[in-house]
DNA sequence: AAAAATCTTCAAAGCGCTTTGGCTACCTAT
DNA sequence: ATAGGTAGCCAAAGCGCTTTGAAGATTTTT
């Protein structure tokens, strides 16, 4: 059933019917009703790929999802996805993904643009001096990145953590107690959010007259495997650290297994701070000793964006709001006083 | 620039492009060539959302994400989707998520399907007797299933592990090994899978001349807390359990942290067996002790399914093999004889 | 009662592609 | 030389909707 068939069953014109339908003003109640009533009975549904091609709005945001046969797979994007998706859900917008290899994720990104199947492109994982931005701008299709690229002097649409912050916060705390041997497990270099974390890191050190060692940096993917090598070779160092930060709380379980395997407890023997992404999986209070954080939602993110990308969409403004949230720090027992 | 205009640009007609474009063979080789030249340098892309109309075709293929405020984003929904990601990707589909409370899932995938906007659909999370296998073959749209709906009866495309075969092994192993207090940290309760692990388990100890006690089975969402909190309650028993098959992995990371917190160590105090899904992030070979699994990665699964579906698009066959994947029983250092 | 304003409806023109059916020119077999 | 093929191209008819511009019906204003 089409709507020229229903047209037909009813004896009103298509146009009415399509009025009626998408609740246009200038339709008498009567006949809305009756057609909605057939509508209902007939079962009519109108075909969306017509609707798309009559109005050019696809109903859908893009957002690419790297992948690969060596590609590991990422909580954290499973995680903001789920934000993304009840955004979407809420305005009735589908999410079109495109899986892609990541070493070929900025042409990938220009396919879906360019596309033409998607109203707006949602960005992340970005790097320093990310090219992918000035490509969007260039494109004229909606886009909002998950973060920020430094580096990038353009205005654009971003929500990002307060990466810099967040960590100065969480070194603060532990040269408050004491500790100056401090490491930071970070996450895979190149990113924007690794860069400043480094950076916060640094920055309080520097502000206390102390300096952040070279070998105290690793970086890694971030999950439990490399949280538990990149801490076995810190502790097995004779001058190893007191404190460690972790990028995420995946490294972070990691990192505890490797103390435990040494008997070493975190907050009395060695102190623990990660950075908290709220993942349902790890919950920092579940650790065997409760873990001090860093803390901001990547779910919350997530549906942030997509409520934003929607709303460019929907209002046709283009947004240049930069939002960034302020990460809390939630002390639990994995901080202590260093040991003399 | 659209097809018109490139038409006129070229002097040459819709049709002859748009099959040029596409690869029949009635065309010229040189003049293909030439309008291959000319769409590169013209920048001319197909409007997809005329394509689709002409055509019907959507080049997509559709699934529905369980999301909500309260639902807890799930590891292996994220890793499934990376497998699913990457068929698709290597074929030039899409994948359209339609995210939906979980309450709603039914409808919502009705919604899906017949909205047009995919070509096949992908069912998951079955349960007993689920009403939505019937539902998808009342309508006429390409679906495959992961995992099967124990009670329905009609034919159906699927792909399942052996759940219960596997679990049996499990089960043998650890009567092999003595033990005959065997608890089981299970699944939500009402999933196809998680029925069909229970019996498996029932089934092994049942040929041995053995029960599965009703209060050394608990059911849970598979994730760390739930492990802990679910292991915390076995081990308070006076008469507690020998060894414990969980679900997950997942599971088992709080199983472990229960047992850590006990001072017990798996395979010396305690035997622990898990079903493996092969989750980057939760390695076996990573727990403390390494972890005796059941494997079956559900990443490869998901990337049969979606070759599976898409197949099924492109060649217009219906599907209904019905497959079913042994688990493979990987015994590592968390399995040992039962203590007397 | 006529004029103006407001409702309500409709026919038809897109949207940008694919595909059918037909036509021309050229080649091959009789 | 003629009939029959085939290669290559085209005009036009969809696909199923939205939206423009116009017009008839009804109400309000003067």
């Amino acid at each position: 059933m089409n709507l020229k068939q229903l047209s037909q069953h009813l004896g009103i014109s298509q146009t009415t019917i399509s009025r009626a339908l998408n609740g246009y003003p200038e339709v008498n109640a009567d006949t809305r009703r009756k057609i909605i009533e057939a509508a209902q009975e007939t079962g009519y549904r109108p075909n969306v790929a017509a609707q798309r091609l009559a109005t050019g709005k696809m109903g859908s945001i893009g957002l690419v999802m790297p992948t690969g046969p060596d590609y590991q797979s990422d909580v954290h994007f499973g995680e903001f996805l789920s934000g993304v998706g009840e955004a979407s859900a809420r305005s009735g917008f589908h999410l079109v993904i495109m899986p892609t290899d990541p070493a070929n994720e900025e042409n990938a990104l220009r396919e879906l643009a360019v596309s033409g199947s998607v109203d707006g492109i949602y960005l992340a994982y970005m790097k320093k001096n990310d090219p992918r931005i000035e490509m969007m701008k260039g494109l004229s299709i909606p886009f909002i990145v998950h973060g920020r690229s430094w580096g990038v002097e353009a205005d654009y649409p971003f929500l990002d953590v307060d990466n810099e912050t967040a960590f100065h916060d969480a070194t603060s705390l532990l040269l408050q107690l004491g500790h100056r041997n401090i490491a930071l497990l970070n996450g895979p270099e190149g990113y924007d959010f690794t860069f400043r974390r480094h950076r916060g890191v640094e920055a309080a050190l520097g502000e206390s007259g102390y300096t952040l060692r070279q070998d105290n940096v690793s970086h890694s993917i971030m999950n439990d495997e490399a949280g538990f090598l990149k801490m076995e070779q810190l502790l097995s160092r004779a001058d190893r650290p007191t404190a460690i930060i972790c990028a995420s709380t995946a490294l972070a379980l990691g990192a505890v297994r490797s103390l435990n395997h040494r008997g070493l407890k975190p907050g009395r023997d060695l102190s623990l701070i990660a950075h908290d992404d709220v993942l349902p999986l790890l919950k920092p209070v579940n650790f065997s000793v409760p873990l001090t954080t860093t803390r901001s939602s990547l779910r919350a993110a997530g549906l942030r964006i997509a409520e934003r990308l929607i709303n460019q969409i929907k209002s046709g403004q283009p947004d240049n709001q930069q939002e960034l949230w302020k990460a809390e720090l939630v002390v639990r027992g994995s901080t202590g006083p260093a040991r003399v």
